[in-house]
Formats: structure tokens, sequence, C-alpha cells
DNA sequence: ATATTTAATTAGAATAATTCTAATTATAAG
DNA sequence: CTTATAATTAGAATTATTCTAATTAAATAT
């Protein structure tokens, strides 16, 4: 496990102020996450989790994903009927889905464009968050 | 069945272009959607349609929805994990999702919103379409 | 330290939306 | 009217996800 101890912190934090424990099992998935910066499913997480802990169930992944998501450590993020991946990536930012390589890219979300967003809306609309997804060709290599 | 004759034109019209049928199953689904301006899930549908087609089984309905989807003739919206629904306003619009009301409601996007989105998008990247959810509370009654 | 309480993990079953399959029926073309 | 092709149908299969009940781990109190 290789959670740097600014993450290990954030993470003992987000438990604390939620009542929940800063369990190994959710240690090691927010590591997993933040070590590839890509936007894996549930099941591929689980593949990584399990070659440093074999013993680790999916349900168990399931649950810490959700755990993550709901103390905004990692976005979720889903795309048509696609399994729902994950995201560590925190800053503001919308996604790209090229269908030609089949792959997402994160795109920079400048603060003024999600405002201007914001301003569409009726008033008195609260809005939670925004998620803006892409959809066309990137032109990039099938990796 | 009361699709109006510039709906069953541009139906038509679609089904040819794409080498496909304007069949009273398609018909029927295209003609439900137009009825009703909220979003319904597929098997939403299948249930509206079986109001004047009860022959129709679910998998038609999910085969229509698609060709329809296919043809530009509808869209479909995501929202997390819930089921797809089906929205037959065709003009741009984003989609707001109240968490309170659990309802779905449009938002008109005008043409220099999204133009300033895809200027976000390095070189070289061609949109096909966005998508774009707003999230929170729209303080409406809960219809 | 140890016992107790509470939360988290686990394996596997259950669920729900969607897709697939193979047979039948409808539509269009010759 | 026959033939070829496409669409529909019912039901089975699939897949991601959630649920369940038993076990284990963590935190707190003794």
């Amino acid at each position: 496990m290789h959670l740097t101890t600014e993450h290990k912190e954030l993470l003992d934090q987000a438990m604390e102020r939620n009542g929940l424990r800063a369990t190994r099992q959710r240690e090691q998935v927010f590591s997993v996450l933040l070590q590839k910066r890509d936007h894996p499913t549930a099941d591929e997480v689980f593949h990584r989790v399990r070659e440093e802990m074999d013993s680790i169930s999916l349900a168990t992944v399931y649950n810490c994903l959700e755990v993550l998501v709901d103390s905004r450590l990692i976005r979720q993020v889903n795309f048509e009927r696609e399994p729902t991946r994950y995201c560590p990536n925190l800053t503001q930012h919308a996604h790209f889905y090229c269908n030609q390589s089949n792959s997402i890219i994160d795109v920079d979300l400048p603060l003024d464009v999600s405002q201007q967003l914001k301003a569409l809306l009726p008033d008195g609309f609260e809005v939670d968050h925004i998620e803006i997804a892409f959809n066309g060709c990137s032109h990039q290599q099938t990796r």
C-alpha cells in the first residue's frame, strides 16, 4: 500500500467527519485509485486491489467506493449504460468519451464556465454538482 | 395512435434514410413519447404503449427506442445508475435532476454556451454531442 | 490488557435493467 | 403471389449492483 501521508490524513479526516473507520480495505481502494490516473470500473479496482490484498471481496470494494464517493474523496462517473467508473481527480472537470479509442479523458472546467452554466437555471434552483460529458472522437492512439 | 402528419413523415423519412421500416410498433412508441413531455423509462413506455397495443412486447419497446434514438428522433438520458429515460425534446437542452422531488426538468441550452464548452477541448477533438446534467434541488412541488 | 459494543467485511444469493436467442410474423420486392 | 428480408415475440441469459446473514475487526469501556 502506498498512501502518502497527506492522502492518509485526507482519508482519516474524511472518515472521522462521517463517523466511519479508515479500514485497511478503504485505504487500499483509495490508494489504488490514486496510483493510476484513469477511470476504472469497480471490477477493475477489485482486481488491482486483489494484487496486494487477496482476501478482499467485490462487495467490499463496492462498499469502499461508495464510502469514498460519499465523502467526496473520489468521483463517480457514469456514461450511458456502461458500468460505473471511478475517478480520483477532484478538481472541477468534465469528461470526454472517445468513441473510437473507447477512452475517457479529463477536461478541465474553468470556474467561469460552470458559473455560466448555473446561470441558465431559473431562480430558486440550487445546484449540488454539474456533470458534463462530451462524446466524440479525440483522434488519439488507442492505448 | 395519434401521430400528427408531420411526425409521421418525420418518422417515415428517418426510417427510409436508415433503411428501416416504419412499423406500427415504432409509430406507437414514437407517438407515446410525443404525447407527454416527460422522461419515461423503457418500462413506462411499455405500459403506455400497451394501453393501445396490448400485443407489444418489452423487447420490441427496447428495440423501437433504440431505433428512434439512433435515428435521432428522441434522446436517451442516463442519470447515475437509474434506468435509462427517453426524451422527445429534440432542442438543445440540459437536464436538471431534483433530488428532492426526484423529477427531471429540461433546461434550455443556448448555442453560445455549448460552443463555449466545445472551446475547452484541445485541438483535434471532434464532438458528437454534449450531455449536461445538473443535480440539486429545484424547490418544486413533488408531483 | 480484556470484554463489550459497534461497524465493516465476506461469500454468496437476489435483483433489476437490458440484451440475446430462436421461432414466428409482417413487410417489401420481384 | 412468392420469395426474401426485417421486425416482433416470449422467454432465457447476462451483467452490474445490492442485499443478507454470518463472521471478523476496530474502538471503547472496564
